[in-house]
RNA sequence: GCUCCCUUCGUCUAGUGGCCUAGGACGCUGGCCUCUCACGCCGGUAACAGGGGUUCGAAUCCCCUAGGGAGCGCCA
């Protein structure tokens, strides 16, 4: 049997994180088990729904990679199908008409949990015999004994008595589905051998277990996972910074480490933490999936992002640092090859918005010494020191890392300073702030006419009543 | 309130009855390396929610308590 999974998100907003861990998981399990990955999207529900959320979600899960094979389903052009089933349950008599107004339940439910109730439906309307009318919404007849055990992959055996159930509307008063109807239907339509869900729909499986059966179906199995908490350990909200995918690729993310965050999120292989992709998808399991919330540790994530930032290779990673300056205004014809930038900073930022910051120096026409901790520093180096290297390095007989290395160092020894002390100021000449990468490679990067010209300026600033 | 779920370092986790004086990672921290910033390397810090059982032996099994979360919608 072909094992198949489905993410099946609302849109009512943009791609979170929790929701990417969801798809991550049922995207991981199908492709492990060489299934089918299903996208469906539910958007029964008229109000809410945008197009814009769905653009965000597909968006989401592109910049993840998180393809699927079939789909995106849409559950509002399922409507005739919803409809079809909807009658052959009340024709079978696994459903009915309510004609309980909402100020009516509302005082019910009101009155119930005055009582300490629980508060759910009282069924007046189940053998009232009711036939369709405009405002009647249809109910499911849920089994009034028994019990529904859910074998879930990650929380173990539940248990859940039929006589806690109520009956749940499946279809509103204007017709229209309701979500625990719409995925019993699709779930059952689509094949769809394992569910992976956020644990919040825990609560919901007996009841569509339940409507399952009355269908003659086959339960699918249940996988539900537990939700992401932010940093503090509430939940994630807004205020916890980055929730969504989108945001997290504009701070300069990588799918790469966004997956392996989220994939370790809740989930191990003993003491292992980097994982590409075919290895995660020959790893993973959802059974070993941990059953309890996991907190998002934004430091970590941090650390994973500068690790693939670390160890991909430079083109590829110039290739998508490249927008990122584009958005700063650098111009990067004005510069060395972006590949060679990269190289030199790869170790140096955690995230692509870091290293189009570090990045951006090398593509300035030119550059401002605005610091005076940085102007003072040049302003203490001996004013002969830097005019003697200004002049080495206009004379060089190549430029390149080792000669600008030597030239660094033999001003340096000649006048009595330390390689650091001289660097320093050439960094901020040629820079204008105090840190780049090694100085003979910011130099080699910036080329030679650059470096004697920005030099030169930068000594007459330092020191103004002496001619150059 | 009722039902359901959850509980190992600050955080993510390893652990499935003896290998646990509880391991790894992030973070924090001491040191080394060093031209700045980083990288890297070596070291340190810190946890089995509490209480009862079961057992020769429990982080691991059972029960209770506490705490956290979810659901209880004509939302999904």
């Amino acid at each position: 049997m072909t094992i198949r999974t489905r993410f099946a998100p609302s849109p009512t907003g943009y791609l979170h994180i929790g929701g990417a861990r969801t798809a991550l998981y049922s995207w991981l399990f199908a492709r492990k088990h060489q299934g089918r990955f299903i996208l469906r999207i539910e958007d029964t529900d008229l109000e809410r729904s945008t197009p814009e959320s769905v653009d965000a979600i597909l968006e989401g899960m592109a910049f993840l990679g998180l393809d699927y094979d079939e789909g995106p389903f849409y559950q509002t052009a399922r409507f005739d199908r919803y409809r079809e089933v909807l009658s052959e349950f009340i024709a079978q008599g696994h459903a009915y008409y309510c004609t309980c107004t909402k100020a009516e339940l509302e005082e019910r439910r009101a009155a119930q949990i005055a009582r300490k109730e629980k508060p759910r439906y009282d069924r007046r309307c189940r053998d009232a015999g009711h036939g369709p009318s405009p405002q009647a919404v249809v109910r499911f007849k849920n089994p009034l004994e028994g019990t529904v055990v859910v074998d879930d992959a990650v929380k173990g055996r539940v248990v859940f008595r039929n006589d806690e159930l109520d009956d749940l509307v499946i279809a509103r008063g204007d017709g229209t589905p309701t979500y625990n109807f719409t995925v019993v239907v699709d779930d059952m339509d689509m094949g769809i051998t394992h569910v992976i869900r956020g644990d919040d729909h825990l609560n919901n499986t007996p009841r569509q277990i339940n409507m399952l059966r009355a269908l003659d179906a086959t339960p699918p199995a249940y996988a539900h996972i537990p939700m992401i908490l932010g940093e503090d350990g509430a939940r994630l909200s807004k205020r916890h910074g980055a929730v969504s995918v989108m945001q997290y690729r504009d701070e300069g993310y990588l799918p790469e480490a966004l997956i392996n965050y989220l994939v370790r999120l809740g989930w191990a292989h003993g003491d292992q933490e980097i994982f590409t992709r075919a290895e995660m998808t020959a790893l993973f399991d959802i059974k070993d999936v941990h059953a309890a919330a996991a907190a998002i540790n934004p430091k970590k994530l941090l650390w994973l992002n500068q690790h693939y930032i670390k160890t991909l290779p430079a083109a590829d990673i110039a290739k998508r640092l490249a927008p990122f300056l584009a958005a700063r205004g650098a111009d990067l014809t004005a510069g060395p090859a972006l590949v060679e930038v990269v190289t030199a900073l790869q170790e140096r930022a955690k995230t692509l918005v870091e290293m189009a910051e570090q990045a951006h120096i090398f593509y300035k026409p030119e550059t401002v010494i605005d610091d005076p901790k940085n102007q003072a520093i040049i302003a203490s180096t001996p004013r002969p020191a830097l005019a003697a290297l200004a002049e080495a390095f206009a004379t060089a007989p190549a430029w390149t890392r080792e000669a600008i290395h030597a030239a660094v160092e033999t001003a340096a020894t000649t006048h009595g300073l330390t390689f650091g002390k001289l660097a320093q100021p050439i960094r901020i000449a040629v820079t204008g702030t105090a840190v780049s990468p090694p100085i003979d490679i910011t130099c080699a990067l910036l080329g030679r006419e650059r470096c004697v010209l920005r030099l030169k300026s930068a000594i007459a600033l330092a020191f103004p009543e002496t001619r150059p």
